[in-house]
DNA sequence: TCGATCGGAAAACCTATGTTATTTTCCTCG
DNA sequence: CGAGGAAAATAACATAGGTTTTCCGATCGA
């Protein structure tokens, strides 16, 4: 096994492109006590029903939050990418109501609940920014309510596209409008609420417009603006930091 | 104009609800600055890129957030009642993503951003409490992408009545069984993601299979367990307190 | 009290997306 | 290097839910 040095630099990254942060705030961010392990392909993080002790940082890969209907179908509810925090929700409420299950192999950093806690109300400009963390998720939350419930198949798709162009190139994985995407088309599926099958035809057809170019787990989007035309895709419920990317 | 005495009660109560809070903690809410205002019925409350000063407390009254695709679509990302904070997130996001509109004639009380940030990071409870609420708004949002995106549209109608029957309950508007919605079929259609003409079907079809009873305005649960069971509803994402309706 | 208007109901028809196969491609592992 | 297995592609067919329209009843303002 192999652990990062600084395990927690991603959390720093992602909060101060949130929020600005003293040196002494970073350097206690920093310190905050957690336990590093390698997580592999498919392994589960959270389960519902659990109650966990530990709050969750992705350090490098991916990770879904789902949910499983009562006839077994899936709804992928999140994505997660390196600095994520996955499971801040867990730190305060005490029940899950999802699972967490990584996409990719997956290092992830354990906080205790309460070290959070502490460091949230102890340092107030920490406490902000992971406060407009989870706020910020609520707004992409939002945002795929909306995806899924009033947008066709084809918007549906580039739309997401469009969402990772930009989150992913906000943490520094891959650039705007090239990056590697470890989902299948049925994990897409269950993001968007379609069919893999119908996925598929969408895919190919964002393809045959011009608008993207696939091969395997890459993503190629050949114009941004075209696409986030398409996606009815405009960044702002992101609420990310001006200077990356203009919009 | 008639003014509540005490117009924040609402937010004291539905903040114990989630969280603990001392008596000082509680006075010092109840005094939190606060303008309170009578507003109409389909007034805007934040309109999408505003950048609001003060955050919202529906005092009595419903709300709705929404946000308004580029081909003029509506989809309605949450309802809100008699004492949710209705723009927490405008306290800290800068630029609001969606419009906040009155669903009903509505008693609002407005808190200055500054003041619900210094009472957050001065009263831990508080703070904790108010976190926990923008938790479990966000719990309530992935169960609405999960329901928009994988259920159909019996399922998905019954699952909106539940978790009605259950907020309206938790709050003390009507009871579980028998409360006022005071939303149009067409509202209802833009906030699960079906057409007005569809909901129409849809709620026929749950009276004639004799699990509600509507006439106007007015829902009556026959039988909460099996309409729960119809609707695929568990009530945990709601994270309410354990008193207010057995499971 | 009367019309105007809005919401609900209902009918007929249509299409985007789902379903169920089958085939092909491309990794992975032995 | 070759076999096995997962994803991706494709095809043919099915349906849940959308669209459009018409009508009716109830509220509300004058």
């Amino acid at each position: 096994m192999l652990f990062s040095s600084e395990p927690l630099a991603p959390l720093v990254r992602k909060l101060l492109n949130i929020h600005p942060l003293s040196p002494e705030d970073r350097a206690a961010v920093l310190s905050l006590p957690s336990i590093v392990r390698q997580l592999e392909h498919g392994q589960y993080i959270v389960r519902e029903g659990d109650v966990p002790t530990h709050s969750c940082l992705v350090v490098s890969g991916f990770a879904i939050r789902h949910k499983i209907m009562g006839d077994g179908a899936r709804q992928i509810v999140n994505v997660h990418v390196a600095g994520d925090m996955v499971d801040l929700q867990n730190s305060l409420l005490k029940v899950a109501d999802h699972n967490v299950q990584t996409l990719t192999a997956m290092e992830a950093a354990f906080i205790p609940r309460a070290a959070i806690l502490d460091i949230a109300f102890s340092r107030p400009a920490v406490g902000k920014a992971l406060w407009l963390e989870t706020l910020v998720e609520g707004s992409i939350a939002r945002e795929w309510i909306a995806n899924v419930g009033r947008r066709n198949s084809l918007t549906r798709v580039a739309h997401l596209l469009c969402e990772f162009a930009y989150r992913l190139d906000a943490v520094g994985i891959g650039k705007q409008c090239n990056y590697e995407l470890p989902m299948t088309q049925e994990q897409i599926a269950d993001t968007v609420g379609l069919t893999p099958v119908h996925v598929n035809r969408t895919l190919k057809s964002l393809d045959a417009a011009g608008l993207t170019t696939r091969s395997r787990r890459s993503v190629v989007i050949n114009d941004l603006a075209r696409l986030a035309e398409v996606g009815d895709f405009r960044s702002i419920y992101l609420h990310l930091p001006q200077e990356s990317l203009a919009a």
